[in-house]
DNA sequence: GATGAATGAGCCTTCATTCAT
DNA sequence: GATGAATGAAGGCTCATTCAT
């Protein structure tokens, strides 16, 4: 019992970590962020935070992680078997919903997710691009299943359109991840995204 | 006339100074570029470039004015004029194609527009956002002109549908600008942009 | 009772405490070994080493202190009391030979005892210096009692002679300890320790 | 002609830097001593150090170098060229002077010299141990020269005679660097050496 | 008695910026 | 005007030591 209690604190306290790092990424970028802000934030030992992450590095990463499986929750709950274009079209929405719903409630993870990058040659850039990547990856699943039940075009590069209807969607996530959106401009996004999807811009 | 001399000099080197600094921001990301690496390319003392600039947070603002200059010309070309749907299909395959041209002349540009940012509190990444919204402003355009003249649907929210085409654009020059693009990929995006553009994705 | 065996434990934890210490102590050196190292040798607690020693300085004292216990009984198993100079030979060769001994099995014990220095202003070098004098000390009684019996020469600077044997000695003992020693370098070392002693280099 | 000022300056400001080392490296032993110890001895900022030094373990084989450099002379004036057993003998007491007189002059260059190491694995620890093999290897010069005159005895170990007078010489200056030595007492470690090397012990 | 979480002194190192030459 | 030597703020990281449990 001891340990399992031991064991919650420690959990409890590499989350803290966890959060002041993201909070403190979030505001002054990873160069800008320095281990002794984040120490600072919690009333601790700016060397307790070496016993629960090795390096600054380390800390990024773990932080980029956590956001990456926060994200890829949205998609997972996804099928694709939807049946119709209306199905589809309203499975779009969902995941933008709810990718904004994440970002709104913690803007922080915005900032980084949808911002951050570290230099010319990390790879947690790589692993942000990653999640994009995830997405796509989803979308294409939907797309494939589309065409497959016919209420998708044939002709369609599925790759292709899978990347832009994500980046569709991250767009619209990112105007609404802006100070001063609402929720009628949100709609605004969506509607619009939807409207594309479905039949171009053509009239 | 010694003045005017020496001020193309100053010019010059001026001009020296901003792609040295190009070079090396884009090769190391900001904060790890140093204004040594610049001087040494460049056979200058490195003291010599603090009579040009100000200090590298100006010297990086300058890299980025000098890139979104660049960038704005191939939307200036393009007026709000066509008129019909393929003069429209056209037009962005032109901007996309010298978007994709300018970044495929110069690495350098492509890695510090597309991926480069700095801290929680720069206003370079604002810029860099002024300028998508440059783009998306044109568009904007083209869509007024396109929806007046009938050949684009009526409902359309021009605002919204003006950064969302934008950022198809932009997702295209990404995927051109990576090392591997080839020819055929660039093709296939650009076909699919159209596609969606003109009719969605609907069967 | 339950004094004394909970004694006992003391000890032998003090003991095994020790012999972490000497192993850490001699791979990596004074500045370079960390009590965590030792303490997870032991599987035990790092906080747990400090019940038992003061301080990281106090260990190394500790360890000193042991390797120099363990040198001594080298010199005093040889009274001085030898009545020729063969059986000085004997002696000397019997106490190199017992020091390699001791260096060979335990190699922990001559890194530490040959190489080891803290710092400038602590005692560690001086207590081996102090053992070393321990040497001369004993060699040199072995001295007084050759020049009384008359097999050795009465001219003889007795302090500083049994100075020099004692470096010709260590010498011969780093000589032996080195990775490479073979059985045959030794015995080269040990015969013209004794060729010197005896008739010096002169033709 | 600047130039050559300018490059005076920086020649004397390295050796500056250097003398500051070796006080400091001398004085606390090379992990205790610190950079800025040593800027603040020079009344300089301790970034300046770095322009000259790349890091503290650079510095440190500086003097190192500088150390066997000034030893090496030592030797390098003694051609092993003597005709008969008192010129060899000269050679050994001016050698034996000569170091004294360097590591009497400079205390600092003696506590580095003779009992400076750094960590388990480092190598300027060896490079002082090939400060000893560079006396060793030209004392056995002298001898594989006194052999061949005559003058030295035919059945010698030439390499391991060599190393056991080396350590003689080291033993003797030791003993001179030490706090309380006198001109009487090194007189006496002198004449002792060398009735050891002509004669031995032997009566 | 044992433990190991927490702490922070302490040190190396980098580099933007200044300024005397 | 150009230079580059000098500076020191700033920050990452280690680890001996303490002490509440």
């Amino acid at each position: 019992m001891v340990n399992i209690a031991s064991t919650e604190k420690i959990a409890r306290r590499r989350e803290d970590i966890l959060q002041a790092a993201i909070t403190v990424f979030a505001d002054k970028g990873y160069h800008s962020a320095s281990i002794a802000d984040m120490a600072a934030i919690l009333q601790i030992g700016h060397g307790t935070i070496y016993r629960y992450y090795k390096n600054k590095k380390a800390l990024f990463d773990a932080v980029i992680n956590s956001i990456l499986q926060n994200l890829a929750t949205v998609v997972q709950d996804e099928p694709p078997t939807t049946d119709s274009l209306l199905e589809y079209k309203g499975q779009i929405v969902r995941i933008s919903d709810r990718l904004i719903a994440i970002f709104q409630t913690d803007r922080r993870i915005a900032r980084i997710a949808l911002y951050e990058t570290i230099d010319g040659n990390n790879d947690a850039a790589d692993r942000v691009t990653a999640s994009f990547s995830l997405f796509a990856r989803f979308i294409q699943e939907y797309m494939r299943n589309g065409v497959e039940k016919g209420f998708l075009r044939k002709n369609m590069d599925q790759e292709i359109a899978a990347r832009i209807v994500t980046s569709m969607i991250f767009e619209t996530v990112k105007a609404a991840t802006v100070e001063e959106s609402s929720e009628l401009l949100i709609a605004r996004w969506r509607d619009e995204i939807i409207q594309i999807m479905i039949g171009g811009l053509g009239a």
